[in-house]
DNA sequence: GCCAACGTTGGC
DNA sequence: GCCAACGTTGGC
């Protein structure tokens, strides 16, 4: 099967690639993603092997800063049944969980982010979702021609 | 810290 | 099933 492209939003101050790289194996799982078309991306379409932008959002600046590869499909983000967590939700069941999200493994750290401002520069990126007007999705998939594009920049 | 855009919840 | 109120995201 092919392989998909997609990008995922984290704010650095919770979850920075550079924590990414301080982990264990380098992989973390993506727990906390609390909207139903993003964990529908997690869920249904990712695969093992899948590439995604890690962006840093919330920051100064914001951007790409690097490559994660999907290590594990998604299975039931276990924060939902905690009621210690933030995350917790009630009316998650084991038996019915609402919330999955896979394992992503570090693949590369970019010398230079590409800023947030910088994709909105280049035309050869338009359509892309991250650039639409009200766009918060936390997971979105990447067109092979754009991921190509931002992987050909740094390069 | 502000606030626009968006998603979710719950009363009716 | 509508929609107002509320909560969240995320750039600025």
């Amino acid at each position: 099967m092919a392989t998909n492209y997609w990008l995922m939003k984290s704010e650095p101050e919770s979850f920075s690639i550079e924590d990414l790289k301080a982990a264990p194996h380098q992989t973390t799982f993506w727990d906390g993603v609390r909207n139903y078309q993003a964990r529908n991306f997690m869920w249904q379409e990712m695969r093992v092997g899948d590439r995604c932008f890690f962006y840093h959002s919330n920051a100064k600046p914001p951007g790409i800063v690097g490559i994660v590869k999907v290590a594990k499909q998604a299975y039931p983000d276990p924060t939902q049944f905690d009621t210690q967590s933030k995350y917790y939700d009630a009316k998650a069941s084991l038996e019915k969980p609402r919330w999955y999200a896979v394992e992503v493994k570090l693949e590369r750290i970019f010398k230079q982010l590409l800023s947030l401002d910088q994709l909105k520069s280049y035309p050869e990126l338009e359509g892309m979702t991250l650039l639409k007007k009200g766009s918060r999705l936390s997971i979105q998939p990447v067109s092979k021609a754009h991921w190509d594009f931002v992987t050909k920049k740094l390069s």
